[in-house]
DNA sequence: CGGCTAATTGTGCAACTGTATAATTACTGC
DNA sequence: GCAGTAATTATACAGTTGCACAATTAGCCG
């Protein structure tokens, strides 16, 4: 009797990747970095450990290319294309966009946890950090130009930098929050907590009703 | 000839755990998480790595341990009992405290970087965790409703409340990209930004004289 | 000075990790 | 159909890690 071989399919290499990629991700999610061992994704992913050295040079390899994926969609769910009518619109609904599902959840903080600790020290992840936090930022700033000027006001430079160091920094700490203590928030109020304070520290009215979904197609 | 034994002298009992617990804290904060073996712990400790479990039941017990006291000293330096003529004064110096070294700093967030992802991950460090939070936000409300009642302003509670999230939100985002970034903002910019983002979010003024060190004895 | 105790050392081990590599096999083009 | 090739499996290996345990020794108390 020949010894029993795990019987497999050929899947498109993209999806084998992503398969792998995916497993990374819901790991560290769900057990910690520490969990996330060549074996565990290889289980999780449904195939055998040697396979993931085939895809990706090597455990780092692949631990960068699921951070980029997840920073990606991350930014992705936040800086993406919010229509409005005016730019202090659009900056109320990048706000409240960071600060809702599935921006502002329980696994996409985790996520970030895990790979933060790796991404200080030393690595391909330190590029797509600084990527992602610039692209973040710029954006901001970008959004609270055009909001100022929209309301006829002239404001110079260095201190539209940090207004938007100000506001960044609102964001994060109230995604934080809101992503390691899920419970103590009803939903909708970090959204509502974080354009009060954008709009306090702007002296620039962002008003709910500027975020609420438009019916009219 | 006797084989050659390490000479070693015994030293107080609490003076060799926290011998261990800095050895551990200096390690993660310099070379990561992972780099936090047993062995480099009692190594950089000048101890052999049989000692660690004579004094911790495990390492996990040491981590906890290593988590509390930083948690702690953080704790103290930013609520450390700031005195001020007012309560305004005293919010003030609050504010500032947390955002100036040692606090913000790349040596506290890498730390604290480190066990961000080992805390949420089960384990007893879960508990430490809670307590530092709330004891933090807690201050900082009491801090707020002084500084408002002083103004002679009334704030019902759920407001107040939303307001101790939004500035503990700055302050702990300021915190992360101070310490993340350490070069991109000058020395006591990020005081001054908070202070700014606080006195408007409160509509209260707090103003950089007020965290001025004080000559008079 | 001589023992007692606990602090400290040294050694070993079983489990696990990332990775290398050879052996198989499913699919593709002819 | 049939060969060729890349995808996939299986196995093995060297290094590390946390931890257990017995052997030593420094300091204290009489």
């Amino acid at each position: 009797m020949p010894p029993e071989r795990k019987p497999f399919r050929r899947i498109g290499p993209d999806q084998r990747r992503d398969a792998m990629i995916d497993a990374m991700l819901s790991l560290i999610a769900e057990e910690g970095m520490a969990a996330a061992t060549t074996r565990a994704v290889a289980a999780r992913a449904g195939v055998t450990p040697g396979l993931i050295r085939h895809y990706f040079d090597s455990k780092d390899a692949l631990l960068s290319a699921a951070y980029e994926r997840h920073m990606s969609a991350l930014t992705a769910a936040t800086c993406g294309p919010h229509q409005g009518r005016s730019a202090a619109q659009r900056l109320a609904r990048f706000v409240a966009a960071g600060l809702r599902a599935p921006v502002t959840s329980a696994e996409a903080v985790s996520l970030w946890a895990g790979f933060l600790a790796h991404v200080q020290h030393g690595g391909a992840m330190q590029d797509t950090h600084a990527a992602t936090y610039a692209e973040f930022r710029d954006h901001l700033q970008a959004l609270i130009a055009d909001a100022l000027v929209e309301a006829g006001r002239a404001v110079p430079e260095p201190a539209l930098r940090r207004h938007a160091i100000a506001c960044n920094a609102v964001i994060d700490g109230l995604w934080l929050e809101g992503g390691m203590l899920p419970d103590a928030f009803a939903p909708g109020e970090l959204a509502r907590i974080g354009l009060d304070s954008v709009s306090a520290m702007l002296d620039l009215a962002l008003t709910p009703d500027m975020i609420e979904e438009e019916d009219t197609p």
